[in-house]
DNA sequence: TTACTATTTGCAATTTATTGCAATAAGCTT
DNA sequence: AAGCTTATTGCAATAAATTGCAAATAGTAA
């Protein structure tokens, strides 16, 4: 990179939660990393990639698309952020330290019915008793009509 | 269409269910959708929009992938097909006739468990009670690690 | 059988996401 | 502080899916 500017913003290494946990996994720590872990926990809620992309590449025009995936992926794997599909063509993803929960979309209105992390606890333990299986429900999106739309 | 050949094939009017179930519903009946519900329904199980390209436009060559989609979200819509996402970067169809069914996938060993239509009639029942929610379970994909790679 | 009209299609452009590869740079060693 | 090694990035190409629009055609009416 030929702009350091934005290194200087992170050289005290305050670095935030994601970022710790990454380079504690070994993973280094990169000025692109810390400007997309800095746009995702800086979120209200749900963000996508290209809106993550738009946050950093405000600040340093190089940044490339594929590298914010890439560090998506990577925040995925170690379980730091989860992933939706809402229905409405983008992916969304959120900080796994915020709290987890989950969706019901409608999809004759549109509306977004949120439930809390306890909403699958007996789905899951369903599955692990049937099947063995340890399901991933962290952030789980429900497609149907919601009540409003079914009267 | 310059090539009418296609058309011959179904000239006797018998229809497929599919088919006719779009037809009743007042959809026009043309060679590309015969086509496209033919390669559906003579699928052993899942297939993809692109398999099905494939096998359309074999049989002719001038018919345009777009049409497949645009075929697929009206199934979809009539509730004449499920989609599911398997995670293989292609989302899969199935005809509703042919029953339904759902799916564990492991993402550790990529292994597929089926599970047959009524395993999440609780969890329907359950968003039904609590929040009037109908979900469209139908033929849901959940991912997670299988038994065999949990121990 | 021909003419009409709204639906459907093909085409090309666009969007979202993924990938291979060469160039770059983070973190370690000295 | 300089050099080394490998992870990481940027870039460009690619894949899957969607969309606008003009041309074609299915089904109906004359």
């Amino acid at each position: 990179m030929s702009d350091h500017n934005h290194i200087q913003q992170n050289h005290n290494h305050e670095h935030s939660g994601l970022l710790s946990q990454l380079a504690e996994s070994g993973y280094r720590m990169t000025p692109q990393r810390s400007m997309i872990v800095e746009a995702i926990e800086n979120s209200s809620n749900h963000i996508s990639a290209e809106e993550i992309y738009a946050s950093v590449v405000s600040k340093y025009r190089h940044v490339n698309i594929s590298t914010v995936y890439r560090t998506l992926e990577l925040l995925k794997e170690k379980g730091l952020v989860t992933e939706t599909n809402l229905g409405n063509g983008r992916v969304s993803y959120h900080p796994t330290g915020k709290g987890q929960h989950h969706h019901l979309v409608c999809h004759k209105c549109g509306a977004i019915i949120d439930l809390d992390e306890t909403a699958f606890i007996d789905l899951k333990e369903m599955l692990r008793k049937k099947y063995g299986f340890l399901a991933d429900l962290k952030h789980l999106a429900i497609f149907g009509s919601c009540l409003k739309c079914n009267s």
